[in-house]
RNA sequence: CGCGGAGUAGAGCAGUUGGUAGCUCGUCGGGCUCAUAACCCGGAGGUCGUAGGUUCAAGUCCUAUCUCCGCAA
């Protein structure tokens, strides 16, 4: 089919770079502009658009979409269908109802659960067990459109919303092809999202970091899964931020906050605790908690937060 | 010039008011043990990020520079 890939980041990369080589025609690649990026702020490009260009594809980065120009573009290509998986900007109706297939989203959850922004973190912040990714048609409202096809997965119990990612990345590049060829077989019947199940998920910021010690250790750990790769849970240590990047559970319990172990390095919970595997301290690396016990002497009953 | 922390042995850290560089782990050699991130004995390994400056003497004070990291964006 002719198409117009729409995306931005490496959630979107599996996908395109299947579309490539499953022999699709890809007319254009839409991508958000390059950003500042990091403490230095350099101008970045997106990941879609390093992965573009390395196949020498059409690349085209609008500041937005909602006029007379961007829809004449599109139009004039003449796609058979768009594409867009973590686009990052809301396209007109004007430009959904350009391609006879339709535009196709992919969206990292089961909708109509975790409709929005961060459904994959919020799916392991929430403790799920399963979850997966699903194509459907764009309509006007916030990922409302008509389902075409899911595939589940299981959550590992230590697995990170980082790892998560990856393979949902992958798991909706592989169930977007499958979509495609079924689109053109006329080979699917699209169904409405059940709106008394729909939810939403908020955007990840920062104030979901601190980690309360009253808490139960599935909470928390789930916490410390679901911030990681970015903004990452954090707690306190002598006054100084303390990310915690990886922890395990453990029943073992003890006053809430506590070190109760150095050996392997675990907190006390509100239920139970956690082993921390992996820290860091402000000004300082990520590091396994037992390269940073060689520099630091903590004691039982030292607490954290 | 957004704010701040840090660069000392392979790793993580300490180093007091400037006076021959230490700790924990690892590593190498030896010993012990049914066994253990076990324990005991011994050894190797650092021009203290780089370049200047002050001083009888600089890891320690001053200046410049590079790199890493936390916050903010």
């Amino acid at each position: 089919m002719n198409i117009i890939f729409m995306g931005t980041p490496d959630f979107a990369v599996p996908t395109l770079e299947k579309l490539v080589k499953s022999g699709h025609n890809i007319l254009e690649v839409i991508t958000q502009p390059d950003k500042p990026v990091g403490r230095k702020q350099i101008l970045t490009p997106p990941d879609v658009k390093v992965c573009a260009e390395k196949y020498g594809l059409k690349v085209s980065q609008p500041e937005t979409l909602k006029n007379d120009y961007s829809f004449n573009e599109i139009k004039a290509l003449n796609p058979d269908v768009i594409v867009v998986v973590a686009y990052g900007k809301i396209l007109p109706k004007n430009i959904l109802e350009i391609p006879r297939f339709g535009c196709v989203n992919v969206h990292g959850s089961l909708l109509p659960k975790y409709r929005g922004a961060a459904p994959i973190q919020q799916a392991v912040l929430n403790g799920d067990k399963v979850t997966g990714v699903t194509t459907m048609y764009m309509g006007e409202g916030l990922d409302t459109g008509d389902i075409l096809l899911t595939s589940e997965t299981e959550i590992g119990e230590n697995e990170t919303s980082a790892e998560l990612f990856d393979r949902l990345a992958v798991l909706g590049a592989d169930l977007l092809i499958e979509t495609l060829e079924k689109l053109e077989k006329g080979d699917i019947t699209p169904v409405k999202q059940d709106e008394s199940k729909a939810s939403y998920t908020a955007k990840i910021n920062k104030s979901m970091c601190p980690i309360d010690w009253n808490k139960t250790n599935k909470e928390i750990h789930n916490q410390v899964r679901g911030l990681q790769t970015w903004p990452v849970a954090v707690t306190k240590l002598m006054d100084k931020d303390l990310k915690i990047h990886s922890t395990l559970l453990c029943d073992k319990s003890g006053n809430a906050g506590e070190i109760i172990s150095l050996n392997p390095l675990t907190v006390a919970c509100k239920e139970g605790s956690l082993i921390i595997k992996e820290l860091q301290l402000s000004g300082k690396k990520r590091m396994d908690s037992k390269t940073f016990m060689l520099g630091h002497t903590l004691k039982k009953g030292d607490k954290l937060g």
